[in-house]
RNA sequence: GUGGCUGUAGUUCAAUGGUAGAGCCCCAGAUUGUGGUUCUGGUUGUUGCGGGUUCGAGUCCCGUCAGUCACCCCA
């Protein structure tokens, strides 16, 4: 008597079967793609580091979603929710063996123990693109095409990039001597778009007075309030925040490159955005995709000039992008921008005749050799559970090889869907109908 | 972490507290050197798991696990 362990996965956690591996894969490919044609390189980190790079010295009583435990040789460790904060890390350690400004990109999956929900995992793939050793227009620029580009690559071009800057929000409360409360408005701030503009006036009222609270509304409100373009729309904020920064410069000579570049029409203004994480310190974004805005931020990032600071002295400023993969493959999902394609091979050789599997294994090998994918079937099984296999797996075409043409010397093609099919014919032919 | 809803065969779903069923899928065959149609036969369940109430629980109660939605936070 054998018992039987439950082939259950822990709350969160979940396998890949192939045909949704295979649609990971191919995004991530292209992403890959147009990191690479903007000179990011790609590195890895350990998913596990020591509690206090992660979390700080802190102690991080506060940071409960992160798992965290004591290894077997008895060291504090946790396993990492981010991309970024171990990239701080990595380049803390290595800042002196890599080229500056250090360019970027990293996929890998990042863990934190939250409750679930759709597209909304504990063990989830982020994509990370971040530029590190300058603080420049010019990088904060650079992250925001790629951007663009990422998602223009993936088929999904109907985007809008939300940003703003922290420096701009963050005058306008010094002026009115809320700076000190600045990290709890941002929190409530943040979430103007999903409570409506009553019950986020009702949480402000607890931290300022009602007429600090429709000062910070007119502020976030700017964007629909006033006509014209981004540029205006900057104009106001500066207008309401006391008169022009660093910050509001920084936003408008990007805004200005947008424009002049003809893509001001995906990014807006927004002084609603302001990210929850508390380590940006100049512009934020978030990425929405404008078929499927309920789904949330499906890429969001910022600038962070002093995140390598806890682990260096060295000056370290960053900005960068994260994509959050999973959430993206379930609006790709849901929108139907996954085809279904070939998962496996282009070409399956059935197998007709049991004493005849070495010929199909050459007949493969040729295929193979001129770049087609091409599997052999493995076992002596009935036409239609050969038919059924190939269907399943999405494979195209059919290759058919009996007594008959082996006697002949020849091959009988098949379209799996058109059912079309081709006699009597040479590999060299039907490599030639493949490659069409 | 808190609260609401859900959990029956591989899958989609049935079953007034009274013997757990159907379609699809799958398997074998009818007929195969070529599968989307037809016909015949067949397998599948400790009703998520564990307790409790009851003569009797898929059904009611409690716990637990998982999914989902909201809060929270975010990707």
């Amino acid at each position: 008597m054998s018992t039987i362990i439950e082939p259950k996965v822990l709350k969160g956690f979940r396998d890949f079967l192939p045909d949704q591996e295979i649609k990971r894969r191919k995004i991530l490919a292209r992403l890959e793609g147009v990191f690479r044609s903007f000179g990011y390189v790609p590195i890895d980190t350990p998913v596990l580091e020591y509690t206090e790079v992660l979390l700080g010295k802190g102690g991080g009583e506060t940071d409960k979603q992160v798992y965290a435990f004591t290894d077997h040789g008895n060291r504090p460790v946790a396993m990492r929710f981010d991309l970024t904060v171990p990239f701080a890390r990595f380049m803390a350690s290595h800042y002196s063996e890599l080229p500056l400004p250090f360019k970027r990109y990293h996929f890998g999956k990042v863990y934190r123990g939250e409750n679930t929900q759709r597209g909304r995992y504990r063990e989830f793939m982020q994509c990370d693109f971040d530029c590190v050793g300058v603080d420049s227009p010019s990088a904060d620029l650079e992250i925001l095409l790629m951007i663009r580009g990422a998602f223009l690559a993936i088929d999904v071009p109907n985007i809008t990039i939300r940003l703003s800057h922290r420096g701009i929000f963050n005058s306008f409360l010094q002026n009115r001597g809320l700076l000190d409360k600045s990290v709890e408005i941002l929190r409530i701030v943040d979430k103007l778009a999903k409570i409506g503009p009553d019950q986020t006036a009702q949480l402000l009222g607890d931290l300022a007075s009602s007429q600090q609270v429709r000062e910070i509304l007119a502020f976030i409100g700017a964007t629909t309030s006033v006509t014209g373009g981004n540029l205006e729309v900057l104009a106001r904020l500066e207008e309401l925040a006391g008169g022009p920064t660093d910050g509001s410069g920084r936003l408008r000579e990007i805004l200005l490159a947008l424009d002049t570049l003809g893509l001001s029409e995906d990014f807006v203004l927004d002084s609603s955005i302001t990210r929850g994480l508390d380590y940006y310190t100049g512009i934020v974004y978030e990425t929405f995709l404008n078929q499927l805005p309920g789904i949330g931020s499906v890429c969001s990032g910022g600038r962070y000039n002093d995140l390598a600071s806890l682990y260096t002295k060295e000056q370290l400023p960053g900005v960068g992008s994260s994509i959050g993969l999973d959430r993206l493959m379930a609006a790709l999902e849901e929108l139907g921008t996954l085809g279904t394609e070939a998962a496996g091979s282009q070409v399956l050789i059935f197998s007709m005749d049991s004493s005849l599997g070495t010929t199909y294994h050459r007949v493969a090998q040729a295929l193979r050799t001129e770049g087609i994918a091409a599997e052999v079937y493995l076992a002596p099984k009935k036409m239609s559970a050969q038919f059924t296999f190939a269907e399943k797996k999405h494979i195209p075409w059919g290759i058919f090889l009996g007594p008959k043409e082996e006697a002949a010397g020849t091959l009988q093609l098949k379209n799996l869907e058109t059912r079309e099919t081709w006699d009597d014919l040479q590999i060299s032919q039907v490599i030639e109908i493949l490659k069409r």
